[in-house]
DNA sequence: AAGTGGTCTAGACCACAAC
DNA sequence: TTGTGGTCTAGACCACTTA
């Protein structure tokens, strides 16, 4: 039996279309062939071209708009937005992100109490299951324009003897003037991994489809590097890249 | 007539695996209901079944095995390893990764000349177009499984009046000597972006479906912020962080 | 051999958008 | 009204894995 190299149908379509997406044949925000002009062009049924579609879809290269066709995503171009990542200390203590961006909680932020997740104990240093101060936010600037989730966590072991003993502090910025208050220079580390979101996540970002989210951890650590709080950022994996000076 | 407010039902059945999958009911590794199940349980034929499958396919939560069935994959655990960024300079006058991973090119590295796409020539601040030196590698660490796609650029224009005027300078980390060799004090920043793979990154990644990449472009520049050299890193997005240190 | 997922057909009917 | 994509059926046959 020869070896069998031909590939599916189904793939054909989706690497035809993907070439064309990225040699310009489809120019991004252009049109592609509606599934019924495919489905006779390749001499196959919708479902069978509808099924390259999702491929091309789940990638990231494809947005489809209701009633109106299956458009070319512009693929690699440079993100139309570079946030620095960075804490500063400015003169009156007050601390500013280093991108500079003004955010508004889209919504009342929403202060709960967590029991540490074996994740996060590790990164804070501190028994998995202690409870936890935490905020969760989600935030827009730019008109709505640039959203993020936000969340933050302080360990109440940080907490102690200290006015917030009892009431939750506020979250960043203000949390690093608190921390600061308890005598302690910070300094930060950030953690940065990727996935796709989930149902919810994809829908308050409003993320198209085919798009990851960036995962970001921020710890909080004194000078002698003791974890104070951490905090977390759900950001959008298109069009937008962050930055870091090594 | 009263709004629909029904979710098809192959969204139903992806909810209710992902439901399982997140909460513990379907442990990650271990295997879901057959399709045959699935459409069975849920009253719907097997293609119902598939959609609302390739729904979790695409987002990283489920493990197709062929002949033996579809799996939990473990959702959003720690990843197994964290690469600290940076660039350290050893007493030697070598520089090493911060992560002291030690690469090896999985094939003979590709050297080659490009002119600069915008969207480099930009970072580097020279005109689009201009010819640079191209390396290009697959890098292997950890017997096979660490891989990461590696790409240096290096303008000609950094390189004239010096030996490697005609001839490609090494790749990173002998790059950064060379670089330093001209008489500047390096220091670098990071860009970091993330999107779905094309098949032939996922492939040479061994990225599993639903599996975004990590994008980190690095610029070489000297101490007056001049860019020399740039680097580019698709890295698998799964079971890996990067950290920083702001 | 039995069980799994992979590919594909040939339709049907619906929901939404533009004209 | 027409054209687009969205949902779903009821199969068929194939390829791969395990026993």
């Amino acid at each position: 039996m020869p070896p069998k190299n031909t590939q599916p149908k189904y793939r054909q379509i989706a690497d035809y279309l993907r070439e064309g997406i990225l040699n310009g044949t489809f120019p991004a925000g252009q049109p592609l062939p509606s599934e019924e002009a495919l489905a006779k062009q390749f001499g196959v049924t919708r479902p069978t071209v509808r099924q390259g579609l999702t491929e091309l879809r789940a990638s990231g290269l494809v947005e489809v708009i209701m009633g109106r066709g299956t458009f070319a995503r512009s693929p690699q171009s440079r993100p139309s937005l570079t946030r620095p990542r960075g804490v500063r200390l400015a003169p009156d203590g007050r601390y500013m992100e280093a991108d500079g961006i003004q955010w508004t909680n889209a919504e009342p932020p929403v202060a709960t109490r967590t029991d540490a997740p074996l994740a996060l104990a590790d990164l804070l240093r501190i028994p998995p299951g202690e409870p936890m101060f935490t905020y969760d936010a989600l935030q827009t600037a730019d008109h709505g324009r640039l959203r993020q989730l936000h969340r933050t966590y302080v360990p109440f072991s940080v907490l102690v003897d200290t006015k917030h003993e009892e009431e939750a502090p506020l979250p960043a910025p203000e949390l690093y003037v608190t921390l600061a208050e308890l005598g302690h220079e910070l300094h930060f580390t950030e953690y940065v991994r990727t996935r796709m979101p989930l149902p919810d996540q994809a829908q308050a970002l409003r993320l198209p489809e085919g798009v990851p989210l960036l995962h970001v951890i921020r710890v909080t650590l004194t000078e002698g590097d003791k974890p104070l709080a951490l905090e977390e950022f759900h950001l959008p994996g298109d069009d937008l890249e962050l930055s870091f000076r090594l």
